[in-house]
DNA sequence: GGTGAAAGAAGGAAGAG
DNA sequence: CTCTTCCTTCTTTCACC
């Protein structure tokens, strides 16, 4: 279903998704065509779920945290990624294998704000703990510009 | 320094980074010409730091995880940073404030690749212990993939 | 997966407001 | 100084092998 060719393309749009396609094909060795197919297969079958800019955030002081979440037995983990969903401030979501349970990452004004992020998760009944990490500094390799 | 017709053309990046510079010109009211020079300036400036594909982890066979790092005592958090720095899989970096004191989250293509990057780090004489969260499942909301 | 031709988009120069 | 209009070059798209 996604073969080499694919990850190779795929590796290269997750660098820079605004690379034309006659670029992305002199790197994986290939001519426009096929690899003009493949993403647009690739875009129908679901794998690439979208394109997005990466915009500088307008700093004011805000924390950026992640929480670990710890469920109480025999909750389903799509249970939390449904709360997850109606917190506003929650901005990615991830379901973990083993301990935690899941990893939320958000961003809050203050502390006092970082407080209510953290309390409307764990006043659901289904949470049995939480972990709260405050980001500091923080850098990603995808945000990258290649010319 | 950011108009309006420039919040608007970020808007529309936000949404489908691929989308042509004549499409962006037509939806934004301009021609093409302007919308590129402003696409150019706001990436020189810093205000759009880059464009990146959004993938499906679980359809490419690949091992989305986290590893929180605690160091050994006396040792500043910008070491860590250099050593992340230094391995390839690493894609995005965050030094927490209390412990852990980093986490860092990358892609491997299998368990052993992701034996081979956890030991990377651990291998380094800095690192007093990690320990890693895999991702069974992820997402991200749409305009919130800035770090 | 590749080719070639038509359509379309990008990039540069010149000029109007 | 920024937008528009052309013009040239490069890219994408599509039928076909």
């Amino acid at each position: 279903m996604v073969d080499d060719i694919d990850r190779e393309i795929l590796a290269v749009l997750r660098t820079n998704a605004r690379m034309p396609v006659s670029e992305i094909a002199r790197r994986v060795g290939l001519s426009a065509t096929p690899v003009a197919r493949r993403i647009e297969r690739l875009e129908n079958e679901g794998v690439i779920e979208g394109y997005v800019a990466i915009i500088k955030d307008s700093d004011t002081g805000e924390l950026d945290a992640f929480t670990e979440i710890r469920l109480s037995g025999g909750t389903d983990t799509r249970e939390l990624e449904e709360i997850a969903r109606r917190v506003p401030e929650v901005r990615q979501y991830f379901t973990i294998a083993g301990d935690p349970d899941g990893l939320v990452r958000f961003r809050v004004r203050n502390v006092d704000h970082l407080q209510k992020v953290v309390n409307a998760i764990r006043g659901t009944g289904i949470v049995a703990g939480t972990k709260t990490l405050i980001v500091m500094a923080a850098w990603d390799r995808a945000q990258v510009i290649e010319a």
